[in-house]
This record gives structure tokens, sequence and C-alpha cells, in this order.
DNA sequence: ATAAACCTTGTACTAAGGTACATAGTCAAG
DNA sequence: CTTGACTATGTACCTTAGTACAAGGTTTAT
């Protein structure tokens, strides 16, 4: 067991973005020592740095909170998963499908970079604007 | 030539957002009236389409900024532009493969969430936190 | 001529995801 | 027995991308 401190370098994260995950309830309440220092376990660590993880991936800390009632065991957050992953599958691919595109736009322009003149005529508004918006 | 609340209205944004926008120098600083009043037209419209089409996309408006610079003809903007774009693009790149990396994780998830057992035995703390992170 | 509906500016507020600081208590070493 | 390094709490501040509002000037309609 260790000190917020000791969590903190090695999750390599913020001592304050501990205190602040405590309080959006990612992180559970930790055991104090007598003078109310919080103690805390490769447990901690590892769910750390799986909310990090996640977010990295694209996940707010809101998603975040839902998908640990998985590892949490709870009944609550679990009753509404597949709902919640559902969408999230959908949401991503259709953003999967937009990033796409913009690897064409930016790998076209790419190769006009070297020519001003090439880079004024790009099309890249006409070419965004006028396609539809991906549903 | 038409009002702020105009542009708005066919742009479907709000009046203040059009102002923040001229703050931010995405907007050109407009024509006015005798009175003060602020004058826009398509061209302008056609702008701020653009630009929400971008923000879709995943682009901050610190980036569009820069992408603007193609639009402007301004030099110095686009002097940036093939390090800007070969970066933006890799890192786009990357996105989308951790945004695979998503989906995959998630459909498991969807298999297992009518079983609540299964659920719970869900490897998705090892399976994120394990692998190597895409670079 | 006067109210409603617009416009101007500036400032303050929102949300998310933190970071930083002030003040106070705790603990080990010299 | 006090200094330095740690921790606690609470509050304030940061960024991004806006939104809302107050106080005042302008335009339009009746």
């Amino acid at each position: 067991m260790y000190r917020i401190s000791e969590l903190a370098k090695r999750c390599g994260v913020n001592k304050e973005t501990i205190r602040y995950y405590e309080k959006r309830q990612l992180l559970p309440l930790p055991t104090r020592t007598e003078a109310g220092y919080r103690l805390y376990s490769d447990a901690d660590a590892k769910r750390i740095q799986f909310i990090k993880r996640l977010q990295q991936l694209g996940f707010s800390l809101t998603e975040i909170h839902q998908l640990l009632g998985i590892v949490d065991q709870d009944k609550e957050r679990c009753a509404n998963m597949y709902e919640f992953v559902s969408k999230k599958v959908e949401e991503v691919q259709k953003q999967i499908k937009d990033l796409q595109r913009v690897v064409c736009m930016l790998q076209d322009l790419q190769k006009r970079c070297p020519d001003d003149k090439a880079l004024y005529e790009c099309p890249m508004i006409e070419t965004l604007i006028e396609e539809e918006f991906s549903t």
C-alpha cells in the first residue's frame, strides 16, 4: 500500500487528477491512515491505467464510469450496458468513416503543397461542403 | 448583403458564435452600415458552413484557422501547410486504428451483454491495458 | 413619437477535464 | 524541537468552444 504521490508517479498522472477521479466516482473511496492519508494498491494503479487508456481512445469520463460498471460488477450500470455499447459502436463506426474521408482530403492537400498555385486551387471547400453529410 | 441575425439563421448557428469566429479571425472583418451593423454575403455563409463541417470532422478552431490559409491565399499560413498536413494525416491514421480497436472491443462486449456472467468475466481491462499502445 | 425588434460592446457564465494554490495537519531526520 | 517533505481540504484558475446577459444605440412599424 502506498500514498497518493507514489500512485501518481506510477501512473504518470497528477495527484490532483487522482482526487478528481475519486470525486467523479471513477475510483473507490480509498482506505486511510490514522492521520487521514489515502492508501492505494496495485489494483488502483491498474484501474487508473485503464481509465487513461479509454480516455486516449476517445471515451469521456462519464462513459468510462459506465464501462467501469462491468469491472465493479454493478447491476445498475450493467443493466443499460447493451444499449450503451450499441450506440457507441455506431457512433465510432461513423467517426471512422469521417476520419477516412479526412485522410483522403489531407493527402490530396499534401500532394498539392509543394506548388503554391495548386494549393490555392485546391477544391477543399467544394469537396467538403457539397458532399452529403455521412449519416 | 444581410445582417448578423440573417447570417446566423442561414447557417444554423448562434449570432454570438459569428462574433466569436470574427474574434478568433476565422471570419474576415465584415463591412459595416453607417450605424455600425455588420454586413455579410453568401461568401461568409459558405465559409461558416466550411468551418462547421471541418469541426464535425474533428478539427479544432485553431486547426481550421490554419487550413483557411489556403482559402485566403495567405503566404504565412500556407508556408507551414505541408508540415501541418503531414502531422495531421499521421494523427488521424493513428486515431482510425485506435477506433477500429474500440469497435472490436465494444462488439465483444455487446455479444456478452445478454449474459450477466459473461459480462463480468469480460477481459476488457486486460485486453486494453496489456496491449502496446499503438504508435 | 414611441414601442418592438434589431444591433453594438463588454463581461460573465457554461461544460469537461483537469491544474494550482492557500492553509493546515503529519511525520521523519538532524 | 524544528525544518522539510509529505498530505488534507477547499477554492480558484486554465483551455476550448461557445452562450447569455446587461446597457445602450438604431431601425421599423404603428
